[in-house]
DNA sequence: GTCTATAAATGGATAGAC
DNA sequence: GTCTATCCATTTATAGAC
């Protein structure tokens, strides 16, 4: 049995990157050296700049990573045809994502560590999530700018609320669906003239 | 004139703390040194360790001069009458504190730098900014603690999209009065119910 | 209260042998 | 590709003179 060689296997940058999101959440999302890091793959220090040329690199490779998880992951939920529920899904989904790791969220949707920029290769991927529930929304109604930024700033806005003031609850998970549901039906005609016409249709059929 | 006297004045912590905020905003949250915040001050690093027993303690006494420059800023805006108005106003008082620096707002309403935890002397600031919050929503008519979650998070996530997203600018700003009537309106029986019954008893009023 | 001097550890990163 | 050895800058923090 060749055992060394069994336990001996490639590491890879994936290897790499698998510890630095360990360490990330161990630790925070700054607060690992390439020491650990190193040490944590089974590697010494020097070695992960032949797969990264620096931290900065790590960071930017974890970005990426990062976004490409979101991606397959939306792309592996089958969304209902209902365009309501659809949303609700997707919005679901993303919120819990955000929430299973708060160095990820950290990293992917605040800008908190100082002097980082995510290379425009991996902001590609950012831009691409973006589109994809963009597409979502507008499926279900929603196509102004405006109503796309309001609903981002609600979804972040939840995800981080629960990981900083609720660390493993649902509190703010369970408001996802009604928030929305709030925000679909946020058209400035919206529900209320939707019902007065139908209210008056059903008395005045006839007109 | 005793210029010397004059310009060396008491190097007091709040000077420090000033500092300290400068080279945040500069420089990010984390990405400052004692050496460099005793520069700014004119002093050498170990003198600081007179005023601070360590660079955790001068977070924590950010942190609370944060909310206390919050608490004071709420106190300073007089709310209109009208509890729809004073939720906006309060609501973009509350943003515009949050995006005005980005430091500040990492440190005080998200959880960015690994290890630091408020002393709870700090945090009963925090939460008398809270308590403000909730009184001027009741009068709005939100009571419901999820009402309440709610409404923090969409603040907290306009605030941090901003920064985040378009800094210097006033993409989510904009959204502001938007959210607030979004959440003021959303009451389980709310508009359209009222809007029928008012077309009810508008078409039916003798029963 | 501030200083000089320095500890004591830690950081990211490089050189060069194997 | 990985290692040892090490650089070199930087870090927070302390000791002790003034």
């Amino acid at each position: 049995m060749p055992n060394s060689s069994m336990h001996r296997r490639r590491v890879t940058r994936e290897q790499i990157l698998d510890a630095a999101w360990g360490l990330a959440r161990e630790q925070g999302l700054t607060g690992w050296t390439m020491r650990e890091l190193a040490d944590a793959v089974g590697l010494r220090a020097p070695s992960l700049y032949v797969h990264f040329a620096s931290k900065y690199e790590i960071y930017d490779a974890m970005f990426a990573d990062g976004y490409r998880t979101l991606l397959a992951q939306a792309e592996a939920i089958e969304l209902p045809e209902d365009p309501r529920a659809a949303a609700r899904t997707a919005a679901q989904t993303f919120v819990q994502f955000a929430v299973a790791d708060e160095a990820r969220l950290n990293l992917l949707f605040l800008r908190v560590i100082p002097g980082f920029e995510p290379t425009a290769a991996s902001y590609t991927l950012a831009e691409r999530v973006y589109a994809q529930g963009a597409e979502i929304l507008a499926r279900a109604g929603l196509t102004e700018p405006a109503d796309i930024d309001l609903w981002t700033a609600v979804l972040s806005g939840l995800a981080t609320q629960q990981v900083s003031n609720d660390p493993g609850g649902d509190r703010w998970i369970n408001l996802v669906d009604r928030a929305v549901d709030l925000l679909l039906d946020d058209r400035r005609v919206s529900p209320v003239a939707e019902a007065l016409e139908a209210a008056g249709n059903r008395e005045a059929p006839g007109t």
